[in-house]
DNA sequence: ACCTGAACACCGTTCAAGT
DNA sequence: ACCTGAACACCGTTCAAGT
């Protein structure tokens, strides 16, 4: 071992080239070693940019603010999303896609955050919308619905994980908790009598039976939905009206 | 909360005292007017202090963190909700209400991403769970349901706030909505049927017509999950299992 | 066109030293 | 206990000057 050379001196054949091209897919990969190596929240233009040997400034050649390459981050993650389920029916593979996505999510709350701001547009996420629908459309949800329900099914797992996958991670959890169960104690019978009642039933169930429950929820709404319009409202345009205008 | 008397103002030489004694009340308060005058997102611990005549650490007195700092906030804007509603059937009164705080919140985007990791938990937000809790209660929705139901009401609301409210505010909207329609214009046909066949469908509706759908089809689902519950587990046990442990 | 160092304009939080 | 100035340890983004 003495005669290991504890770095190699400049060889003519570099093992690790010190400066790999910049590339959009370049910065993505050194973003998921980051990843790998600091976590999600030490994901910073200066620190990728110095793990890329450069400056943060050069990353804005291929990417215009930090939101668009955390989507491309996620959008990269959304690849290892195992999507493959047999030939169970159509609701028990939405919900079990949406439960892998959530997990996957949880990992990164700090993806989550902005996904639910700066939609991720990428392959990935496009192979993720094309599954969800095609399982709406097996489960006879109607195409306009389905795309609302897809987006919908989306945010609500998304916002879940952007809420909870931050709490469980940092130091302040038991903090936060503390805090809500004082104020809960705090409760008077008087003024606020359901919540006095309900507030057992607001801290009960394991994080799981609530996802479980809200997904049901969810889609027990778009199936009603899906119902009731089909019901009273057959001829329904296909028309496209103006595009959206946002409120101010 | 009884409205608190109109401050008697120590009729002084000053017509602006210097410096206001500092109390959690004063700071909510110095928030406030930070917000309507530089918006919400200049809302920072250190314009904050600077507009109090202090230094940002005096603050951490009273909050011990921005986004509890913020909740507060939040909770004080929560109390100019206009709750008031007539005789309307629980549903439409229900729909009001979040409608009501789901355009408190857009005003406020910033508030309304930090209500998803940190919820407010002063008297208006009690006041607004009580409030809802009574009108699902008025719907008939069992108490177990409806303090999840309330929660996902509310989680929906609060998401779309951050995510649309931001979107709409920030100079990069139409960059956006750009980055979007060149996504769609993307897509083949042959890979992503469906996608494709519901492009039109995802951009369609106005931001307040998918709102409305949101909310209807949630709250179908939850008088159609109370429903089945009803009729399959009539016999629930209200005991309380451990506390729930949140997954790594 | 791509890349860079340096600058610009900020952040939240901690802490020792006051009162 | 409350308050403070200063320091600590960072940020994202822009821009003139390179190649």
């Amino acid at each position: 071992m003495a005669s290991r050379p504890r770095r190699p001196v400049p060889v003519s054949r570099r093992e690790r080239p010190a400066k790999p091209a910049l590339s959009r897919e370049a910065i993505v990969a050194a973003a998921l070693a980051v990843i790998a190596e600091d976590g999600v929240e030490r994901l910073t233009l200066r620190r990728l940019a110095s793990v890329l040997d450069t400056g943060a400034a050069s990353l804005y050649v291929y990417f215009e603010s930090t939101d668009l390459l955390y989507a491309a981050v996620l959008d990269e993650l959304l690849g290892r999303l195992d999507v493959q389920r047999g030939d169970e029916p159509w609701r028990e593979r939405l919900v079990a896609l949406l439960v892998s996505y959530i997990e996957l999510l949880f990992v990164y709350p700090v993806l989550a955050r902005t996904a639910l701001v700066t939609r991720p547009s990428g392959a990935h996420s496009l192979d993720l919308w094309e599954l969800m629908l095609s399982l709406l459309d097996e489960g006879g949800i109607v195409r306009r619905d389905a795309a609302w329900s897809a987006d919908l099914l989306l945010q609500h797992a998304t916002a879940t994980a952007a809420e909870h996958g931050t709490r469980s991670r940092e130091a302040g959890t038991a903090a936060e908790d503390l805090r809500i169960a004082e104020a809960i104690d705090g409760i008077s019978q008087a003024t606020h009598p359901h919540v006095a009642a309900a507030a057992a039933e607001l801290l009960r169930g394991t994080p799981s039976e609530r996802l479980a429950w809200g997904f049901e929820v969810l889609i027990d709404g778009v199936v009603s939905a899906a119902r009731t319009r089909r019901a009273t409202r057959p001829a329904q345009s296909n028309s496209s009206p103006p595009r959206a205008s946002r409120p101010s």
